[in-house]
DNA sequence: AATGAATGAGGGTTCATTCAT
DNA sequence: TATGAATGAACCCTCATTCAT
């Protein structure tokens, strides 16, 4: 019975765990998180954290990892089959910003642990794989717009990734300080327009000539 | 003797808390930061800190502000005023990603104030007056830009420093999730060549057409 | 082995907590009780204070209830039943000196919570329940002695009882100011004649005429 | 020029915190009070407080020797050169009960004083000295009656002075815990009549037969 | 006579972690 | 598998007191 919900059970117990820490550590950052807040999210008592991590750092590292999964999963479903290669180009744009303005922890995990020194990351040796669903689109759509003579050659789908990722998660990231220090409102409005101005960026940059 | 460590200097003893203080909250955030550390660091006592700032709260606001004012400072070194309008876009790209480059305190401490909600930076009131120099500057390219027919008329400064931001913060700020996930080095020759793109990337966004 | 000292028991670390709270309060007074000093003497960690009761103020608060259920224990020992009204008064000014001068803390406890402007004392909501005893017993001897003519009518309990306590409580909890103001020597001797006035002041107040 | 208000006298200084440090200490005890608000309280600096006293403890002391300076300067307005025995007891009474009423801070100090164990008054050798004068009049007003026969003899006039002592003192002193405990108003209105009643408590103490 | 500058020692409180069952 | 009980170490902050002028 793999879907009935029950106590003194392991697998369900770790993965309750999981979650509360993600969003523990996703709302406040890794010194900011509490393990009395994750068990009692979770549900379960503190020692059972010990007995399945081990420490903190062992669950910060799960819960990053368990971001990656879950951010993942939501990019799944991305699909461009039937869009014209500027369109799907302008789609990942607009999708992008809305995964970043959708999962706001997702950005609190990476700042957290580029803070960190990415110290975590690099033990989760998956991790490359976990991620390079988006990147592998890319290099296709690039590849077909290249070929129909729409994308310049030579971009590298890795550094065209890392200008969409720029620009989306810059303005929803930062958004506090860019309030407070430009005079303008950064609201939802403002990031819907943002998006279509940085879909304009982006084509443009791939255009030929 | 000018170099001779004053004591019973009031304002000496102020200015070492705050680059004490600035440099503990941008290497570990403001959960992670320790009054102690900041103490021992700035050559004082503890209770010093407290007569002077009131309480871990305020002595952040104070080294928030602070890094403000260095950046700025940092900024005043910018000059265009013997560039044509496309290079002083290019280098304005290139002093950008230099000037985050080099200080990546800068970005934790942005990171560290989003992650508290804007909190602090809400409450300092000449914020705005501190970083306005930057996009003037941005404002004042655009529009000779655009009168010599080399930009897109209707370009918003604020909104095109978004992109510049973006495309410069985000892999230095990123750079140790970036380099866990992506098949790339992210060293410093690859910033270098990034810097090149991402002025390219702007410059085809401002051209006419 | 039933004098052994258990470990990892809830209910008897709570209680030695209490204990050990209400002599350290009522030895130093609020401010001057250290949470350290109640640690130690309920021979449990400084944390664990915490858990149980949330701060220094909510031990102070539960140990200041502890003290009136001490009280509240000891005025049970009260007996009147074969006593002739007269009598019973003395004895209850008796009693009630012993009392204060057998438990010197509880008038420490009420000379603190007064100095803190009985704070605590209006948040415990049964307080009037726990000393109501002693007033209706005296009620009783009133209204009997009143049917007998051996005292006056229109004696309320409450007021009574406030000039037994006067008498009983002011020269114990004074003792030590009275010893340096007045020529005398406060000592037991000169507590256990002054109970002796303190019923003979008590009774010419009821007796008619 | 005695009465000039000037800085730097070294006299007026000494007064200001002899009177700060006399509130702070009758407002929240000893362990209760800040040096620091004793300091502002009297607008001078803390140093100085060292310089003119030593220590927290001596301030104390010579807060404690004001208070009882200062309760007798009050006492002094007392005059029963024209009232009959009997009215000079009532006027008595109702005098030390309004003293209490109007003087709650010397409450205080006596409380903090015998919570600390006479400590600082066994060291104030002419306190006896300071506090005598009530009790002489209150002999010659004994001395009289007796005479004139509406008093009996025997009544040690110190020992009538902690009976009416503490008649007036209890009922103001605990205020607080009194309210809480029992179902009475404590106001103003029952300590007046509270007033009439330990008039009458005393006087027919004194009473012959 | 007076004070701005500074601190050692300790205050209450929190937190990651372990013990005992 | 799971947890109630417990704590060492540290954290932020305060306070009486001293230093240097």
């Amino acid at each position: 019975m793999p879907l009935k919900k029950m106590k003194r059970n392991a697998a369900a117990s770790r993965e309750s765990i999981l979650k509360a820490a993600l969003k523990e550590f996703s709302t406040v950052g890794y010194a900011g998180a509490r393990v009395d807040n994750i068990a009692q999210a979770a549900g379960i008592s503190k020692p059972l954290i010990y007995t399945y991590f081990g420490d903190k750092d062992a669950v910060y590292a799960a819960a990053l990892r368990e971001a990656y999964v879950q951010i993942r999963e939501s990019e799944k479903q991305l699909n461009f089959e039937n869009l014209e290669s500027v369109e799907a180009i302008r789609s990942l744009v607009a999708f992008t910003l809305e995964h970043f303005r959708n999962n706001p922890w997702f950005i609190i995990m990476l700042n957290t642990e580029n803070l960190r020194g990415g110290e975590a990351i690099r033990k989760i040796h998956d991790v490359e794989h976990i991620q390079s669903h988006l990147v592998r689109k890319l290099g296709e759509i690039l590849a077909k717009g290249e070929k129909e003579g729409k994308f310049r050659a030579g971009i590298d789908p890795v550094e065209l990734y890392v200008f969409i990722a720029s620009v989306c998660y810059f303005p929803v990231s930062n958004v506090h300080t860019l309030r407070a220090v430009f005079a303008i409102s950064l609201d939802d409005a403002w990031l819907d327009s943002h998006g279509k101005r940085a879909a304009e960026f982006v084509v443009r940059y791939l255009r030929p000539l």
